[in-house]
DNA sequence: CGAATTTGACCTGCGC
DNA sequence: GCGCAGGTCAAATTCG
């Protein structure tokens, strides 16, 4: 957990969509983290820029708002009430693979992908009845970067009470959050985007991890 | 001792 | 219909 402390991240936001909404003017294919390793979608049609972050930008903790959808169309159960249609992926510069983003993540499974010589790692948020999900991967072009994926929209803040996550609305656009445009975002999120030294001290006074 | 991680097996979707 | 690849489950193991 502790793993991005005291360490800087060149993020790269390589796509973010509404699962449920593919079909939007966005006309957003459902690429995966493996698009991203394919180099397929970077200059394709989103990169936001390379930030310097403390940490990577997860999505802000919102209420989940999406009602229905087609979870299942992304892997996503549908069972889980808790899990959410958004998807974020970003490619992180990083010696750890495991990036604090504040929140409480379980590990569930661990792949090899074909796309990557690298294993993939399957993450579930601990926090009950919340089923965000996320792959983590080292990028097979560059070991250098980490692929992170979230699946859904976390629907509880951080366990520390987080305002300390370096992520903001103008970081991290309004499309990729579904949720954001049907309410404000969280008083915590305003910190993301903060001044790298100020996120990343605030992190690292706040959060035990 | 409880919680988290590891890891092999199993399930499901997709392409051929 | 079959095989492959990705994703998830769950028992065993490890760690704090």
């Amino acid at each position: 957990m502790a793993a991005s402390l005291g360490l800087c991240h060149e993020t790269s936001y390589a796509y973010s969509y509404p699962a449920s909404n593919t079909s939007s003017s966005l006309c957003f294919p459902p690429l995966m983290a493996d698009h991203i390793i394919d180099g397929c979608s970077f200059g394709d049609f989103l990169e936001l820029g390379h930030s310097v972050y403390s940490l990577p930008p997860p999505p802000p903790p919102q209420p989940v708002v999406v009602a229905g959808g087609s979870n299942d169309q992304y892997g996503v159960p549908s069972s889980s009430a808790a899990a959410t249609t958004s998807r974020i992926g970003f490619r992180t510069r990083s010696e750890v693979e495991v990036l604090d983003d504040g929140f409480k993540w379980r590990k569930y499974g661990k792949k090899a992908v074909k796309s990557s010589p690298n294993p993939r790692n399957y993450y579930r948020c601990s926090a009950a009845g919340c089923g965000v999900k996320k792959r983590v991967e080292r990028d097979g072009d560059d070991p250098r970067y980490v692929v992170t994926t979230y699946d859904g929209v976390h629907n509880h803040a951080t366990p520390g009470g987080a305002g300390h996550l370096p992520y903001t609305p103008s970081a991290a656009p309004a499309w990729s959050v579904p949720a954001a445009a049907a309410s404000p975002p969280p008083a915590h999120a305003q910190a993301w985007g903060a001044p790298l030294h100020a996120a990343a001290a605030a992190h690292s006074s706040e959060s035990s991890f």
